[in-house]
DNA sequence: CGACTAGTTGAGGCCAGTCAATGTTGGTGG
DNA sequence: CCACCAACATTGACTGGCCTCAACTAGTCG
């Protein structure tokens, strides 16, 4: 697996953040993410036309939007580097994050239905993304069976996520909730070749909260509470895991 | 059946409760909720394929099971009548509601990336599945863009659909859970066809409870009291909307 | 250094959960 | 046809977990 095993990022190469960058030597076949991303299992020549379908990237500053609920749909997302979160906007004009997405993920499915982003996706940090046009995309994947398999896997793999979510906000209790998001996470850095113990969360308390469906309070009072049991150790948005298996149990043991 | 109303489905012809019905006069071409379904869209050609592939229809008596949670995946499946309930199951065991879905819905397709279902789907009522095997459909979807098209559709909106119900379960209090699980019933049968204000509960208050995330006594005293404010009649099942006006109001209004 | 945002902690209230008793419905078999 | 039973539903009393409101602290950035 790529990625230098511990933690920090690697160094994306300085470069100006403008957002079309055309033959930059980032390709799918030597992308850091691609044993995760949907170049997963391609021959190489099926990767090179891949390759050819991702000629933009966008690069985002922390905060930065890079599509909006309505926003007509075009193109999935693959994250290349960095982080994002995904917000849906209920009628009453209440906002609520529906995903926490780092690199390797992809974004946008949600719009394919309507030909209209259903969400919103923010940048959680300095990041940047694959364009996947989608017309294309599927047109590629029709001949390329190992790559629709692979969009068909994202697109299920999604649904799948949201069910553990629902299934979060439907049953647990706040310790169960917020053990379930750190033991989710520890997992997807693991897979992803960081550190599975120790992180920096991207979101504030009340993103934290409005994800596992709790108040920012609520979620700063586990985050105290874990810490003094000795389940974790809290800096800020920096967190070590330090009792694994008790917080695995935590969500595990209710029926 | 459900509910005569404006225009009921066409009798289905009486037919022996058999699970693999062949040459039975059942084609998606004639369907009554082709307009809902995979063929929406598809020209005369295309329909008489996928007429081909849809060999296999099942049927389940209320409480039969069509899936379960890691059954080996190989065929997602079109409601022609009646309606089901899907459950996921988390670690700890506990089981949740994770959708209610009827006539023209599509259920299965967590089970795409997989290869094994990761829900369970259990009839509500008696009603009728047509078996759409994945590898023929994808093949067929391959050669007919609007069938692709549609598949892509019918996951993205299950996508949206969630998250929908994460918004649900995330933020709202239990009366607008209530409301919004009855309005968006309302709209289901009324794309359908059947009356909007007037329909029969196909899940007990505590499968309700479950999908909405609340316990069922409260579901049962939220009925009670939307009935006391003339928003709703309720006789055990059956269910009247008498003021929808209202029951917007009272999902629109917090921030 | 001051303004601002993010985070922590405390006190009190309320909404939904829990426990429990009772009523209702529908299916089954005598 | 009706008695019976089990599952489902209703209602009440009480509890408690999370929210609300509020004060305070710690960083951050001009």
């Amino acid at each position: 697996m790529a990625i230098p095993a511990s933690h920090p990022l690697p160094a994306v190469p300085a470069s100006p953040a403008v957002i079309s960058i055309r033959a930059l030597k980032t390709h799918c076949s030597n992308c850091s993410v691609r044993e995760l991303c949907l170049p997963v299992g391609l021959e190489q020549d099926a990767l090179q036309q891949l390759d050819q379908l991702v000629t933009n990237r966008v690069r985002l500053k922390k905060g930065e939007v890079l599509y909006r609920a309505g926003d007509p749909f075009s193109a999935l997302y693959a994250i290349r580097t960095g982080s994002c979160k995904t917000t849906v906007l209920a009628e009453n004009g209440h906002e609520q994050v529906a995903g926490y997405h780092m690199l390797g993920d992809m974004i946008g499915m949600d719009g394919i239905g309507t030909d209209r982003h259903g969400s919103q996706a923010v940048a959680l940090e300095d990041s940047e993304y694959c364009v996947l046009p989608f017309d294309r995309l599927d047109e590629l994947a029709r001949s390329i069976e190992p790559l629709r398999r692979n969009l068909y896997q994202f697109l299920s793999r999604e649904i799948s996520r949201d069910h553990s979510v629902m299934l979060l906000l439907g049953s647990m209790r706040a310790e169960e909730r917020l053990a379930a998001f750190l033991l989710n996470l520890s997992q997807r850095y693991r897979e992803r070749g960081y550190s599975s113990t120790e992180f920096v969360l991207r979101m504030s308390r009340e993103e934290i909260g409005s994800y596992i469906g709790l108040k920012l309070e609520t979620v700063s009072r586990l985050f105290s509470r874990f810490q003094a049991e000795g389940l974790i150790r809290v800096q800020g948005r920096a967190v070590k895991l330090l009792d694994i298996p008790t917080l695995k149990q935590l969500i595990g043991q209710r029926c």
